[in-house]
DNA sequence: CGCGACGTTGATTTGCCTCAACGATTGTGG
DNA sequence: CCACAATCGTTGAGGCAAATCAACGTCGCG
């Protein structure tokens, strides 16, 4: 039942709002209210170029990606979201516009999903909620600057290694491909630069 | 006069709140008393690395740039931010940490800019102001996202076209050097790219 | 079982960097 | 107002980081 689902998975995204800024009782209802529960299989989509991306994403267990697909084929990673973490393409969703990027499930994931709609009638009916996001997107923003500033000037090997010790939770959880699509860089290179490692100087 | 100063330069400030969510009288007058101006001349300091980034700026009339110093002492770009732009080390500024980061004028410039304190008691003061700082960093977020997603995914030459595209007002007003450290290249091949444009196919 | 994803390794190519040198501007102090 | 320094853009030669292409072994899964 859907109900089962949502009794389960709520928890702790009621702990994450209330982690940040603690909310009342009508708030908490709010957010019960505002959220649907929803399962992907692993590989499902989420979301896929050319739609609108009409939801904003919590992960309660499980792990996405968004990612580009180039000209030539090639995935490129914007962002992995596993438990506790927030994924929607922001562009599409904010301006209602159609997306470029895609998301799916790299594990079977089970996420609680608010609607475009339903987000917006939240700022309205509860303005905390703005604070709350802003803080949110804050946060990610930070993060994503950090990522940027590493890109414009490190190498991939100090990339890989920063990627290690701030993601260490998910290096054993993913394929070094989808590691390689994160860095920018190719299969092939990642698993030289992991050798080259273990033997220091032969 | 300051008094002069901040007449002369507020309008700008107020027309862009008034363009993202309007504002009544009460919350004009905040952000006249919250806002402080400030002039920078060309190559000073607005923020320097190991001090704590405690404003944050909005861009009347100039440019300024924020960028990293690397360990060989070349410096990495990570925004530009002229005429209705907003400039700040948002981790630094949001945790109140020391910054990793410099920012400073490359032409004389004016700012507006409001200090840590006075821009959470303008949040509580009018809540309207979380709304208003979400989407503007939401804004900021999309940009940022497009810039990594370029990063990752394309050639130096695809880079810069893009850059021209998008921020053809700055082409003109900006020497190569910096353009090229905001596109993560030397400024010698910035310079090799922009020559081997110009002879399609000799 | 057999296919497809995955990780690895080798050979080669290429995109971009490094270092060095040079003219053209800019700007700044004497 | 001139002289000198600093910054800028350009070009060449050479080198390195990372991509490309190809081949192969392994594993998990339908």
């Amino acid at each position: 039942m859907k109900k089962d689902l949502l009794q389960a998975s709520i928890e702790p995204l009621l702990e994450y709002f209330n982690g940040l800024i603690p909310l009342n009782e009508i708030e908490n209802q709010l957010v019960i209210e505002s959220f649907q529960p929803r399962l992907y299989r692993n590989r499902q989509y989420v979301l896929q170029e050319g739609d609108i991306c009409t939801k904003f994403n919590f992960v309660v267990r499980g792990c996405l990606r968004m990612y580009k697909i180039d000209d030539k084929g090639n995935a490129h990673i914007i962002q992995f979201t596993t438990e506790n973490g927030w994924l929607t393409d922001l562009g599409s969703f904010h301006g209602q516009k159609v997306s470029k990027l895609n998301i799916d499930a790299l594990e079977d994931t089970m996420v609680l999903q608010i609607s475009y709609d339903n987000l917006i009638a939240l700022y309205k009916q509860a303005p905390k909620f703005d604070r709350i996001f802003r803080v949110l997107i804050e946060n990610s923003f930070i993060l994503l600057q950090e990522r940027l500033l590493q890109n414009i000037s490190s190498t991939a090997e100090e990339r890989y290694l920063s990627f290690m010790h701030m993601y260490s939770h998910l290096s054993n959880r993913l394929p070094q491909t989808q590691i390689a699509a994160f860095l920018g860089i190719t299969p092939e290179f990642l698993s030289r630069i992991r050798n080259n490692r273990s033997k220091p100087k032969a």
